[in-house]
DNA sequence: CTGAAAGCGCTTACAG
DNA sequence: CTGAAAGCGCTTACAG
């Protein structure tokens, strides 16, 4: 028997002697069919290396095996450079799909496009997969418009009370206090803070929340004068530093709060003769790869991507099959290196 | 008129009042179709917030609009760090990819399993992207298997002469004089070479080349008491610099035939008080994020990941399409920075 | 320019 | 344990 192209369901059942459902069945393990003859059947799939056509299988059965991942980019961010956090988190995030038999289709999407619900609308993705840092505000209204459509999503983000939908996210209270205690130990005292510190970027104010409750077990309070914005990219950890320094108020050391950030306030410090650790430490947050590559290795607090992308797959899939899912806060742990004060 | 879950084609065909077939016509811009009729449908799928089924027109016109990217490390590689020259060219792909409609499956794959054709013989994807280092011999075998079973694939490697389907890579031999005649022009002429050389990794061996014809000019041969072995990793680095020290050969300079084997390499020579640059030069390969950020700043040679996301993308259409694409060579550019002592 | 109809390759009740 | 049949939601000749 000769077959023209791709073989089909059709083909196999012929050489096998049974009908097309039957191959249908045995392909899928279903337990009613006869042993022999399911391996009659395997064996001349495996022959013909015939694959389950997906569309056809997913328009019958109506779910796809596959998952959407959307990483947004804050728009201001430099266009080839994505945040290597997030990288990491991508990473992690295939390999756990993998694990549970899905696939993974990967978008890049600017905050500002009307992202929501595509995928799962048009039948390509089973649920979706939110990651990335931008303008909370911007898109929290699109989080309540997923969870009216009945989208099954999950998204990576700080775990607040009131959130629409299901939260993964570190536990970044913690992880700020951590950190910030750190410094303290090391007998910093004038602790600058660099980032965002408003309700458009929850899990940077998390961290302050943390900067703050650590302040205030030494009997402190956050300093204005000491607190500049910036968002998750070197040049904005660069510039902030530059309009701290402006501002000739004194300090020891600086919580970036996020590594991008931390190395650009690196750059800026060197530029301006100050020496880091000596005579200002400098930490971050996140652990990306090049942290221990810095000069000197940075501080941080490492955010477990692995685990992350672990629990994003979990629960969203938790979500596809009986609607069950929970906001987690995974555990966040310092990572000390050189650039604390450390020895 | 009231419609349950989510709305097909028939729905919006009778709230316009014409048949599904000028329905599917309209939505695909069909130029057939009266232009007052088109954008009654169209207005009425906006409102319905309708999404063509994806699964249902792949199925019936036996395309799928998507590409698969194949990611297949080497297996000696931890597990969970990516080499981040090719975290850059995903987000170059997926950026191409979206530019063009399509979307992008990604899969990480073990270079032992047996990936080939998957993806394009479940219909899952029209053309498969292929990227990372591994053993080539291990999967030139494979090649030709894609070959012969007529899959759409494009590759990112070396571009060699007798390649079996298409090839975009770096221009390896160029990057590799380039980079070799500047470290000669800084004054340096004990170069040692610290990678594979072998057709395990023909990128590498390429690269190889160019130094040896760098050192030809100025009547110099390759000595293998300088060079050796190592795969893309900072601790395959570490290691072979370690093994170059123990041999007690003289260099003064360090030629790593990848950026993360430079940093593995730089930190191996701190570690034995080798002061670099001012007593070893050393530059990389790739420039991936964090070569800026190493101390010394690491100079080496980009690999255009943009326009190699782009060149993929477009030639595996171009397969696709009409079976019209080439192998191409990036030129590569030099990035001078401190680690050659440069000033 | 439009409609009726076939069919893409599966999965899944239903009947035996 | 197995088969005949319906149908998932589209696209695309074919006829008008």
């Amino acid at each position: 028997m000769q077959i023209k192209g791709k073989p089909n369901s059709l083909d196999i059942a012929h050489l096998a002697g049974v009908s097309q459902s039957t191959v249908s069945r045995a392909l899928r393990g279903h337990p009613m069919v006869n042993a022999e003859t399911r391996e009659r059947i395997l064996a001349i799939a495996k022959q013909l290396n015939y694959k389950v056509d997906k569309n056809a299988s997913n328009l019958r059965s109506q779910h796809s095996g596959t998952l959407a991942l959307l990483l947004f980019e804050d728009p201001t961010v430099d266009d080839s450079n994505i945040n290597p956090f997030f990288l990491s988190m991508l990473g992690s995030i295939t390999r756990a799909c993998s694990q549970h038999g899905y696939d993974l289709l990967v978008s890049f999407q600017q905050l500002s496009r009307n992202w929501h619900a595509d995928y799962e609308d048009s039948h390509k993705a089973d649920g979706i997969i939110l990651l990335g840092y931008g303008d909370y505000l911007a898109y929290r209204s699109k989080l309540d418009t997923l969870v009216e459509q009945g989208t099954h999503f999950v998204r990576w983000g700080a775990v607040l009370p009131e959130q629409p939908g299901v939260s993964i996210g570190c536990d970044n209270l913690r992880g700020g206090q951590m950190i910030t205690e750190h410094l303290i130990g090391m007998g910093r005292r004038r602790l600058a803070f660099i980032g965002d510190v408003s309700l458009r970027a929850p899990e940077f104010l998390e961290r302050y929340h943390g900067y703050a409750a650590a302040l205030s077990k030494i009997g402190k309070k956050p300093d204005s004068s000491l607190q500049v914005d910036a968002i998750s990219t070197e040049l904005s950890g660069y510039e902030a530093a530059c309009t701290l320094l402006a501002r000739r108020v004194s300090f020891d050391a600086v919580f970036a709060v996020s590594d991008l950030i931390a190395i650009g306030v690196i750059r800026a410090l060197n530029e301006h003769d100050l020496r880091v650790p000596d005579e200002v430490a400098v930490v971050g947050f996140d652990d990306i790869p090049m942290a221990r590559f810095v000069q000197p290795a940075l501080t941080t607090v490492l955010q477990d991507t692995q685990r992350a992308g672990e629990l994003l797959v979990e629960n969203l899939l938790g979500l596809i099959d009986d609607g069950h899912a929970e906001s987690i806060k995974i555990p966040p742990r310092l990572m000390v290196r050189q650039s604390c004060g450390a020895p």
